[in-house]
DNA sequence: CAGCATCCTGCGTGATACTG
DNA sequence: CAGTATCACGCAGGATGCTG
């Protein structure tokens, strides 16, 4: 009953939240959602930004990725229901309240990721 | 040169904060240290909390996942170089300004996740 | 347009054994 | 004690083709 490898949220918050962003595109999706609803189509385009050298996300991939984020409470797909197909995805309550956390890390990643690596070794 | 597969980091901080976290311990790693040096045994063990019904990180794994972050820069090997082997990790200056970073993703994780019952009534 | 079905591959992770 | 060496495996993720 849940105990052979299911690890306790509450003592290891940062192994849920890996868990929960685990994938390439899942963070990139909200901060890209920050802004409004996205089309299916539209975020894989926005996607391609800074990855010119590479494929587009595969429709596999993109699915999967947007399906777990709607498990996990981060994202809500809207569905047209009619042809031709139009689905909208947009953040959730939840995932609102994440995109400062996102904001957090690009802000540190801006800062210390992709400037050279000064050594100190202090003491 | 270097360009082939390589995504600008500029262009997308949370790719390269993923790529830098990748891995299940990183982040825990981070955060045990954050109190202080610790010794590899040290670290292992703290490794355990919230998971006992896992085995204990393999000291192949736990190798790795020290060697990526020192090569991060985000934290320090101190090697005391004689035997019985003891050595050291701290955090780097890097490593301690990335604190606050998962004490953010701590503390949104414990607010949103594994929390299924009584949402946000208990603040 | 927004997916799904199938196949395939690399890598992260674990188990086990060995060493300085 | 703090690792390295070897083997094995599941799964994320890409390629390709098809559909309602």
């Amino acid at each position: 009953m849940a105990k052979a490898r299911a690890i306790p949220l509450r003592a290891c918050p940062v192994a849920a939240f890996q868990k929960m962003i685990s994938g390439k595109y899942k963070l990139r999706i909200v901060w890209d959602l920050k802004d409004g609803p996205r089309r299916y189509g539209e975020i894989r385009s926005g996607l391609l930004r800074g990855t010119e050298g590479s494929a587009a996300i595969t429709p596999r991939v993109l699915s999967r990725e947007l399906k777990a984020l709607t498990e996990s409470g981060l994202i809500d797909r809207k569905d047209f229901g009619e042809v031709p197909p139009k689905v909208e995805y947009r953040l959730t309550r939840k995932g609102k309240s994440f995109v400062p956390v996102v904001a957090a890390i690009r802000e540190w990643g801006e800062r210390h990721l992709g400037e050279p690596v000064l050594a100190e070794a202090a003491e």
